[in-house]
RNA sequence: GUGGCUGUAGCUCAGUUGGUUAGAGCAUUGGUUUGUGGUACCAAGGGUCGUCGGUUCAAAUCCGAUCAGCCACCCCA
């Protein structure tokens, strides 16, 4: 209730955290554009069909999970994944005559679920999409890319990629047919939250964590066994590329993917260092998703992956800058003291102020911040028109003249910092 | 939305079968050092015990509600 507290499911990311926030989206921001992929900047709220439309009615995010309100007499959603609002974009600005279109995002994205580990209601995603590449070497390019980048954050041994085929419409179709008529003969003993499935999704029933529920499940009959041949020659190709790219996912019949726009492919970069939220990055083709919005056929590929659950497994090992703290004593020390400042920072030093107590306090807080060098300006400085440069790692003491000091503090200390 | 566990200082946590002024460590501030950091020692500040209500002579402690956090279900990044 009290409103001094930040709304239930959402954090205020101080510095230390959103010093590594900022560090994996660098990495992230970095890495796409050595694919080749450019930024696109969506809004964070969008009419609220573009998300009803795209990712299904009977999706659980769209069902319940959705901020919506009204303003005027227009609906409007905060953004619950990016894929959508992508595509809003690819079709309002023509882009289908740009591809393919290789784009990534990242920002917040927003869920009205539970909280718990790894789940907020305020996160936020970065991810890429691919569009107008129906070869599954984009499928391999987007997914080696995924690989790479958790490689490059370090969480590579704690993650491990499942891969998966939905099919084309037709195979996923008989597939289902097929397997609702295995579960419809024994649906007393599904699960409630199984039952309610078996109308809308029956396809989730496959990734229940019910006990009854696999043990129905694990007779079922198998997607892989219902892909018609160009979808099987679809996954085979994509395994082979990616057995190229020094990639060898576990394939898993069993993976399926919450919204209704994926097809084919369907991939998922899941720890167990997590808790339940086993997901970190995952992804999927989704060759409908265009046109059912209005645009034109277009197929397209991509994943997205959550920067606080990569932030949890995420050792942020980048040292902090060491700063020069400049100790002025005395209000006229103080200007020269702080003009000083300003030449060093501007010749490219990190540097703080010391800005109050004595001298002995003011090296302490100095060494609280791992500071490399105090310099040190009081009336006898000024006199002289010398700084004292304190290096706080030997305690050596060195007279450096206000004119020389930037340039020489560049010399001895830029490497420290 | 459902269930379990938990709310005491900025942080991590003690607090006996209900009983005087609610404690510790870390952190902060000051001092030993009025121009010299790390170590050490001394001292200080900081709490309507999540909130509201109830039981009682007396509640941090027992009860109820509520809010929040954590974990799990569900779902997903």
């Amino acid at each position: 209730m009290s409103s001094l507290q930040p709304v239930r499911g959402t954090v205020d990311l101080l510095p230390e955290d959103a010093r590594k926030h900022r560090t994996i989206e660098a990495l992230f921001a970095r890495l796409v554009e050595r694919y080749g992929f450019g930024e696109i900047a969506t809004p964070i709220f969008e009419f609220t069909e573009v998300f009803s439309r795209t990712l299904g009615e009977t999706s659980d995010i769209v069902t319940k999970e959705m901020y919506t309100f009204t303003s005027g007499d227009e609906s409007l959603t905060l953004r619950p994944e990016g894929t959508a609002g992508v595509a809003r974009a690819f079709i309002t600005h023509g882009l289908h005559h740009a591809l393919p279109l290789k784009v990534s995002y990242r920002g917040p994205m927003f869920r009205h679920e539970r909280p718990q580990k790894g789940r907020l209601r305020q996160f936020h995603q970065v991810g890429v999409e691919l569009l107008g590449v129906d070869s599954p070497l984009a499928d391999a390019e987007v997914i080696t890319l995924a690989a790479h980048f958790l490689d490059e954050l370090g969480v590579t041994d704690t993650v491990t990629l499942e891969l998966n085929s939905l099919g084309d419409a037709e195979s996923r179709a008989a597939y289902r047919a097929a397997l609702v008529d295995h579960l419809a003969g024994r649906g007393n003993g599904l699960s409630d939250d199984s039952r309610r499935r078996l109308a809308g999704n029956p396809l989730r029933i496959l990734d229940s964590k019910d006990e009854g529920d696999r043990a129905i499940v694990a007779t079922a009959p198998l997607l892989t066994d219902f892909l018609n041949a160009p979808s099987r020659a679809f996954l085979d190709r994509l395994c082979t590329l990616l057995a190229a790219a020094g990639l060898s996912p576990v394939l898993n019949p069993r993976l399926v993917r919450g919204l209704d726009y994926y097809c084919h492919t369907a991939f998922e970069f899941t720890t167990t260092a997590l808790g339940a939220q086993g997901t970190v990055l995952a992804g999927g083709r989704y060759d409908g998703l265009i046109q059912q919005m209005g645009g034109p056929a277009t197929p397209g590929i991509g994943w997205a992956a959550g920067v606080e659950r990569l932030a949890l497994l995420h050792e942020d090992r980048t040292a902090l800058p060491r700063p020069v703290v400049l100790v002025p004593l005395g209000e006229a020390a103080e200007s020269a003291g702080f003009a000083l400042a300003q030449d060093l920072r501007k010749a490219g030093l990190h540097v703080e102020m010391g800005y109050a107590g004595t001298l002995s306090r003011r090296l302490k807080r100095a060494h609280k911040m791992n500071a490399c060098a105090a310099v040190i300006v009081g009336e006898n400085e000024l006199a002289q028109g010398k700084a004292v440069v304190r290096d706080l790692d030997d305690g050596t003491q060195t007279d450096i003249s206000f004119f020389d000091l930037a340039g020489q503090m560049i010399r001895l200390y830029r490497d420290k910092q």
